[in-house]
DNA sequence: ACATTTTCGGAAATCGTTTTCTGAACGTTA
DNA sequence: TAACGTTCAGAAAACGATTTCCGAAAATGT
């Protein structure tokens, strides 16, 4: 009935007296909306959609969950669709999402071309913030980044500092946003010192820790052999780890290495090693932030794109000088 | 109408030629049935809710990828919420997941105690998977364990091998299920050797790596120092590496240690380091395959509770005798 | 030729809310 | 007393599908 919906719902022109006789009942019955059908009538599921490449990767999820803390007070709920890095799961799962009528959209998938999600994405008309991926192009579109081009390029000065003058580098997949920001950063750290880039110091591989292993093994069989190795991405840095133990090369001594996100892989390693890091939770919660401003503000005043800092964190693998850890 | 409901919904009078053209036609629209009115007629939402204690933790998330895969080739998507180890939060998700009317739920919390979020989900009346957690007593409540119990015996019983006779412990939460049977594993194989079991050689610890480390720290600064350490939790296990590299113990040398779950950490250590091992993608389908075939089979035919096991998998750091990764 | 079954369009009820509308009761003000 | 605003109950429409029902047309069987 109508005055009982307008006290639940604390509308106007509804007495306290009826107000507290009908939120008793309420209380009494053990009354609770159901979901389907209010969302029906009211057009809005306040559930947001969350697609990523794997939540496997403890970066992505310490991500996720910081942004799942803000929507969650907000009172929204959250699904989560992992394509498992897959290009084509990832818009059969963009499609599932919508087709859930979502309210809003927080996309940090891994596929290496964007171009048919982005595509996707733009005629949704789903508010979408993008996790650290490419610039979008869309209405309501959004994107959180970190800013890998400074860090990377901080870290290449940080090791031609120590000495380094052959700096490799190993990364993702080439378009994937993080890594072309890191490889960016990179050339113009070399170039800034006026050192020329060699092309056989560079590998893009996949996401998997074989894949890593693979190629940064042929990147250690080049001679002379480079003394640093700029490592991009933190499944790519286990991948990395195995085989400088398969060429018996030690951590710090035969080859200075620089990470991508502190986690507890790199500060328990020993040597233990720099890695360029950043708020991980800022990140997160900037973006569930952003999200719901989009959804709120449909006068598109709020900016497009935020870009979080990177802070480098050296340790014992990029300065052996100092290193207290042999014997 | 009712004849184009019937062509979609695959209903039986209803001539191929009519469904072809229903078939065209949606397609030429573009159309898709609204989920949320699909939702509200046929009472159920084709979607199932995902409780854990914290997503960042890399066991977790791989088991619930694996869930995902299954659950998400049947047309379930799943919310996930995170209570961030904390228990009051599990109670207050569990019925936001239960108020959106979600057609089954996974479970794999963190709390310490299980009484009340337990009680709450036997009275929801709706079919729920415990992953990895204590027995159930509910109708519609099942539960996939690994056996924890056999994996810390067999531990054990090779370090006693080794020449090992004292024996440490240190895990999460006493009364979290895993590192209960771990503890009664743990129990049961010293008791086998006729090992008396030593009180101060055992810390239960809460789920933050620096907590494990204040505790592992109080375990090392007994005298005699234990020779062995078997560490429940993967969480757990950073705390205990921190507090043997801050007391300048050498993993395998000054003390031999047993991890559970593989992970890269483990692999990756030097030296590398014994786990209990288990299959996570196979916990994580088989959940999702029980609250299947738990939401189809009214009847309750399917066995409530399915124990996997586990594997231990012997590396350098209980093995030091054979090591080859000292100079 | 008649009875029976299959096919299929349209009308209507249903799911559980929100929203709108109508009308009555009541109190206040001019 | 007439006019007006507030309060509230109940009726009814709407959200977008599924489901049931009815009846007409077509196909099939005897």
């Amino acid at each position: 009935m109508g005055s009982v919906s307008r006290a639940l719902n604390n509308y106007p022109h509804v007495s306290e007296e009826l107000k507290n006789r009908v939120m008793a009942a309420a209380l009494e019955l053990g009354y609770q909306p159901a979901f389907l059908a209010h969302s029906l009538r009211r057009g809005e599921t306040n559930s947001i959609g969350f697609l990523v490449g794997t939540i496997a990767n403890p970066v992505i999820a310490t991500i996720f969950e910081a942004a799942t803390e803000v929507l969650a007070d907000n009172g929204y709920a959250i699904t989560l669709v992992s394509s498992r890095n897959k290009a084509d799961l990832d818009i059969a799962y963009l499609r599932l999402l919508a087709s859930r009528q979502v309210s809003g959209l927080i996309v940090s998938s891994a596929a290496e071309s964007q171009d048919r999600s982005s595509a996707l994405i733009n005629n949704l008309g789903i508010p979408t913030v993008m996790l650290d991926r490419s610039i979008p192009y869309g209405e309501l579109v959004y994107a959180v980044q970190s800013d890998h081009f400074s860090g990377v390029k901080e870290a290449v000065s940080h090791l031609i500092d120590q000495g380094h003058r052959q700096i490799a580098f190993i990364g993702g997949p080439k378009n994937f946003y993080p890594t072309q920001q890191r490889f960016l950063g990179f050339k113009k750290g070399l170039d800034e010192a006026g050192i020329p880039l060699r092309g056989e110091l560079i590998r893009f591989t996949s996401f998997t820790e074989t894949d890593a292993f693979a190629e940064a093994l042929v990147l250690l069989r080049h001679h002379p052999l480079p003394t640093a190795l700029i490592v991009a991405g933190n499944i790519i840095l286990i991948g990395a780890l195995m085989a400088l133990q398969d060429r018996d090369l030690i951590v710090g001594r035969d080859m200075a290495v620089v990470a991508c996100d502190d986690m507890s892989l790199t500060r328990l390693y020993r040597p233990s090693i720099t890695t360029i890091s950043r708020d991980l939770n800022l990140l997160g919660k900037t973006a569930a932030r952003l999200l719901l401003r989009g959804i709120q503000d449909k006068k598109r005043r709020t900016e497009r794109i935020i870009k979080l800092p990177t802070k480098l964190i050296i340790r014992e693998s990029s300065n052996y000088n100092r290193r207290d850890w042999t014997e």
